[in-house]
DNA sequence: CGACTCTCCTGGGTGC
DNA sequence: TGCACCCAGGAGAGTC
């Protein structure tokens, strides 16, 4: 699932193989992946044909292109389970491949998508630069204009569980199930914590430990970056992270030994260890 | 307005 | 072998 650290690497991949490119051919093969587009697929193919592409941007798991149109912006979100991928033209279709834009260098930058719940669309440029669908993302902590004083305060005026705040992309952006189960346990803090009990220590504890994690899956990432194969992948990197909770559901915690544990909460998955992270005397579901 | 639930989607895994 | 079922979960829509 990628989340900020994997789409920050495909946004270096764009960076890296697609600026500077000019889209030859626009194809939609699945009208799904457009869906957000409201003015649908031609439209989308029609205001992308022909343009280059300038920048590379990103806001916590939203990922865009500028082009030399500057009104407009390629707005995309990976979802759960989409990749950008830049292939030669003459490489095999994939599976899942859900629009193809051919470019002036010989490749093509590919939407591969199994489940769709990602998607490209053509979107307005609001006076701040952001793509419209954006403007309501708070910034992330690699942004560095990102205030940690001010989220924290943030959470600590909600009325809500913790995990719940920290997947509230409004909040922070960028922290997913994986990485908001990694950063509470950094920081030894049950994830039904109520944030109004949060003294400001703990809040800038779990926004550093969500950092930091953040920050050291990216370092292993952008080592699995190389030209012209599966080289813009929103799964870079993702295999070999090394986690200490998430998907280890009964496996020894890595600070205390005891048995990790998995709950269900918001109709997915929450590891935690029992001892580092105890249930608070008034959890908040 | 804030908090929260529902819903979208597909394929791998599992149990019978 | 086949089939029903569960599960992964980001984020916008809708409800209260």
């Amino acid at each position: 699932m990628p989340e900020l650290p994997e789409v920050e690497v495909v946004r270096r991949g764009l960076a890296e193989h697609v600026v500077g490119r000019t889209v030859t051919a626009v194809e939609v093969r699945h009208p799904r992946a457009v869906r957000r587009h409201l003015p649908g697929p031609l439209d989308f193919a029609a205001r992308l044909d022909g343009r280059t592409v300038t920048a590379a941007r990103r806001r916590g798991k939203y990922l865009w292109l500028e082009l030399d149109r500057p009104a407009d912006l390629v707005l995309a979100h990976l979802g759960m389970s989409g990749q950008l991928l830049v292939q030669p033209v003459d490489a095999l279709d994939e599976t899942h491949l859900r629009i193809r834009l051919r470019l002036d260098d010989g490749n093509e930058l590919r939407f591969v998508d199994q489940r769709t719940f990602g998607g490209l669309s053509v979107e307005d440029r609001t006076d701040d630069g952001l793509p419209a669908p954006v403007a309501h993302i708070a910034r992330d902590p690699f942004d560095p204009a990102y205030l940690v004083e001010e989220v924290v305060a943030r959470i600590r005026r909600k009325d809500t569980g913790l995990k719940r705040a920290l997947l509230d992309q409004t909040v922070v952006s960028g922290i997913g199930n994986i990485y908001a189960d990694e950063a509470l346990w950094r920081a030894q803090l049950h994830w039904a914590r109520p944030t109004a009990t949060l003294d400001r220590p703990a809040a800038r504890r779990v926004l550093g430990a969500a950092a930091a994690v953040m920050a050291a899956a990216l370092g292993e990432g952008g080592t699995s970056f190389d030209a012209l194969y599966v080289n813009i992948n929103g799964e870079s990197g993702y295999f070999d992270r090394s986690l200490a909770v998430y998907g280890q559901e009964d496996r020894p915690c890595p600070r205390c030994g005891t048995a990790i544990r998995r709950e269900s909460f918001m109709n997915r998955s929450s590891y935690s260890c029992p001892r580092c992270q105890p249930r608070p005397r008034r959890p908040h579901w």
